[in-house]
DNA sequence: ACCCGTGTTCGCTG
DNA sequence: TCAGCGAACACGGG
């Protein structure tokens, strides 16, 4: 489920499953061609073969890892797309034994440890990318250069997010995927945080004043934290998929508004996304 | 069978 | 020139 808070966890899982090991072999899925960049799925196994973690970071929706090999840096930039995951074989905490060789579905790349472990990169649409970056060279990467500040790293300025969204006619919510507006704000959070800030989803991005504005930036940052806050930690349940849904308003069409609990929270399509919100709450 | 989907990119249009 | 739109990508679930 990648978004901010998702990949967030996922960069959290990574550097506890990474920390200083080392890959010994890698296994690509030669019919997943279109998510390794180079787009050649053994050449990525090769050039990750042998490689040491060093650092993983978070930049909105892209997981940046720094290796070492050969003495030089390496780098490799895994966005997770629609359905992309990381998980651990064996379970962390599990012995080695038990079931560690059963593969997940739909796994696209499996980085073997220098413990044991095996990370597997798995993915159901292809949507992800998993990229080789030469030195390490991150900032030098198109699709990180476009992204905007991260706004649980960086925060949010709302006197840019004010100018970024006059500079267009587009709706709000549309206007908030933009990923050089804020990055790691994605289809999900984008319906939750204009609930939290009471504003209509329709309305012009241009058209908000500064004090929407800024109760915009503050739900987002909100409703960041606790997306976060709902999938972390050993004693709070892991948010599964068939679990309750966690949202205020997202796929909650025909429910009562949990605010207002008066009006119905109604569905629309802008840009080809369904958006949520109250009609009653959302001005 | 049909519609829907947490993301991004590309080609076309006005 | 460029913002904005729709299609495309790929696969499974309801």
């Amino acid at each position: 489920m990648p978004e901010l808070p998702e990949v967030e966890i996922a960069a959290r899982n990574l550097r506890a499953w990474t920390a200083g090991r080392t890959i010994e072999r890698v296994e690509t899925d030669p019919r997943a061609r279109r998510i390794f960049r180079p787009a050649r799925p053994p050449a990525v196994a090769r050039a990750l073969a042998g490689a040491r973690f060093q650092a993983v970071r978070r930049m909105g929706k892209q997981l940046l890892i720094a290796l070492e090999k050969d003495g030089a840096p390496l780098g490799l930039a895994s966005h997770l797309g629609m359905t992309g995951k990381w998980v651990r074989r064996p379970e962390p905490g599990r012995r080695a034994a038990d079931g560690a060789a059963a593969a997940p579905r739909h796994s696209r790349a499996r980085l073997h440890l220098d413990d044991g472990a095996t990370l597997h990169y798995q993915d159901l649409r292809l949507f992800g990318r998993l990229r080789v970056v030469p030195g390490a060279r991150f900032e030098a990467l198109p699709e990180v250069r476009a992204l905007g500040p991260d706004p649980l790293a960086d925060g949010v300025d709302p006197a840019r997010l004010a100018a970024l969204l006059a500079r267009s006619r587009q709706a709000v919510k549309p206007r908030l995927l933009d990923q050089r507006l804020l990055a790691g704000v994605g289809n999900i959070y984008a319906s939750e945080s204009l609930f939290r800030a009471r504003i209509d989803p329709r309305r012009a991005a241009r058209s908000l004043s500064r004090a929407e504005v800024e109760r915009l930036g503050a739900a987002i940052v909100e409703a960041m934290r606790e997306g976060i806050a709902r999938q972390e930690g050993p004693e709070i349940a892991y948010v599964e998929e068939g679990g309750e849904n966690p949202f205020l308003v997202y796929a909650r069409e025909g429910e009562r508004c949990p605010r207002c609990r008066r009006a119905r929270i109604a569905r629309t399509v802008q840009a080809q996304r369904s958006t949520f919100f109250c009609p009653r709450c959302q001005r």
